[in-house]
DNA sequence: CCGGACTATCTACATTGATAGATAGTGAGC
DNA sequence: GCTCACTATCTATCAATGTAGATAGTCCGG
């Protein structure tokens, strides 16, 4: 029962990018730009997208019409588009909000190598475990960075967005973004530790005694 | 620098199917419905793939000389193609276990609504944290499954496995099965009680009082 | 005023994944 | 003998993602 209007599909809320650049504009307008630059740095570490998926998706939302973009210029000559939320577009966000999300089956090429690590040689082993565990440091260090800035109210996005809410609004603005990074912070701890235990079974096993 | 045969790209291993199936084959010969079959029940909690994927892939690593098909009688007018992995796809195996996972950004929808939870009503917050753990619980059941038919001989799989290596080998195999299990199942822990604290938040932030 | 780093945007294409449905044979039970 | 659940395989399409590179303007410093 789809309706389809040109290449758009009239379609109930599911996940993806629409919705974290939907996320981002509810603070202020931006220009895909400034959106990539986003998803490279701080909210990248919760989401990412290449600049080739993020402007067509901009351009897409505004013919949905959740987003108004305008020309601004930019130096003598040059000029940017600014995409500002529409009321529809707020609307939507907020309905996504208000769906439970749909979970997808487990595709999780770590664990999936682990489970056949006899195939490997201890010392590539030994460099899988190595691997996961600076992978997670790298982001247990960049979410704590994130609470750091939260705590200390130096996090431009957050102070932005607080300063566009009621004041009787900040404590759950703050509380549920500092609860999201304590849960990565934890998964990323354990995920660690987990590798750790990797790199103990696996000099256990290969024990020349 | 890569060769281009036909639409095939000779490259360095990346993830994907290829070596979940692979993985698979390695331990005895198998139908490409075989496979989507495990993928559908055991493997699937760790891999899981659409047969319209599987079937396609399943040419296309025969073409590439890591798979052999057969074609079986199946009933008087039957048949049906059994493949079984080559020397060259047990090499290819090999070589993808040595060499380390390349990680990709993180993209976590939950965690990005997490975030943003101030969007929600309150009843819908809960809900979302309650579909987190109800999500988690299954998979924490059935990942303990595992675990249970690992240390109980009775994993159909692991035995053909065993049964087809050198009594010096099984240790490292069980091991690393039950290690990989172990770590979805501490992961699964986690995501439910991060959810539950969640709740928690919730009451809190949401109290009459 | 020139080079280089950065801002700004776009196109093309490959790959992967998800959904839907078509086709056809098997084997068990009524 | 018929129906039905299951086995077996395939095609088409679409969404999402990833990679590469093209184009063009800005702004700063030497």
């Amino acid at each position: 029962m789809d309706i389809v209007i040109g290449n758009t599909y009239a379609k109930e809320p599911t996940v993806s990018l629409r919705y974290a650049l939907l996320a981002l504009l509810t603070v202020e307008p931006m220009t895909g730009y400034d959106l990539f630059k986003h998803f490279e740095s701080s909210v990248g570490y919760v989401w990412h997208a290449p600049d080739s998926q993020i402007y067509p998706e901009l351009r897409r939302m505004e013919s949905d019409g959740l987003l108004e973009g305008r020309e601004v210029p930019w130096g003598p000559r040059g000029k940017k588009t600014e995409y500002r939320i529409t009321d529809e577009g707020v609307k939507a966000f907020r309905a996504w909000m208000n769906t439970d999300l749909e979970y997808s089956r487990e595709r999780d090429p770590a664990h999936l190598k682990a489970a056949y690590l006899e195939w490997a040689d201890p010392e590539a082993a030994r460099s899988q475990m190595q691997a996961h565990i600076t992978h997670y440091r790298a982001r247990l260090e960049q979410w704590t960075e994130k609470i750091r800035e939260i705590d200390g109210g130096a996090s431009p996005m957050l102070n932005k967005r607080l300063s566009g809410i009621a004041p009787e609004e900040h404590l759950k603005t703050v509380a549920f973004k500092r609860f999201t990074y304590e849960g990565l912070i934890a998964r990323a701890e354990h995920e660690i530790a987990w590798a750790e235990r990797g790199l103990a079974l696996i000099s256990e096993l290969y024990s020349t005694r």
